[in-house]
DNA sequence: ACTACATATCGTAATATTGCAATATAAAAA
DNA sequence: TTTTTATATTGCAATATTACGATATGTAGT
């Protein structure tokens, strides 16, 4: 199939799913360490600084917008991106509320 | 293509990514919800929990364990699974390190 | 030994992801 | 206006993921 039964979980499951899909790419989270560095929004600086094709960083950095990680905004002819605080503090927080218990058995 | 490049990044771009991609399906947030909550580790009880089918809940279960999220025991014919403390901890502090800084553009 | 129960594996179909060359778009510089 | 620079989109091939029926494996109870 390959395709996910989102319907059959709650809105909160599929949330947390879908940041972490963001996520789950090593240049994707390449893309956000660099971001988090520089802090100021470049951006044909990550085509520069990652070893992937234009096309490619493109792509990854649509779908981190996508996710709502990143924003973008039109910087002359070139496009400013930088790390969207609120939605990257709740990843930070992802599971925060699931507290760990002590295991009995395992 | 479909294959990451893996060796293009770092150990720890790699790991996060690893990580990140084991949590971004929901019904692993789901099973990792379900085993937080239950603390105590039964497994057939997820296949009648969850509405997928058991050999669909069967993978999603090994997934997990090679993460390294989840242990599984042998407990008579049935097996225990529960939450792997040293693991799921660095995934609550995954991007603890990342500390994000005032942005000066978006 | 036989049966029931619990879990894993295999095989397969449908769909998604990754990566890039080629190309398009759009603004700045010459 | 032409050229350069920056980014996005399209199209495609290779591979990965998701889901499940059928089946295998393994243990407990009878």
């Amino acid at each position: 199939m390959g395709l996910t039964k989102t319907d059959l979980f709650t809105e909160n499951q599929n949330e947390v799913a879908m940041l972490a899909k963001a996520i789950a790419h090593p240049a994707r989270v390449a893309i956000i360490e660099y971001l988090l560095k520089v802090n100021a929004c470049i951006c044909n600086d990550i085509v520069n600084e990652l070893p992937l094709a234009q096309p490619t960083i493109s792509q990854h950095l649509k779908e981190l917008k996508n996710a709502g990680i990143i924003k973008g905004n039109i910087e002359g002819n070139a496009i400013c991106y930088c790390i969207n605080e609120p939605v990257f503090s709740k990843i930070k927080g992802l599971f925060g509320p699931m507290q760990p218990i002590q295991n009995t058995c395992c």
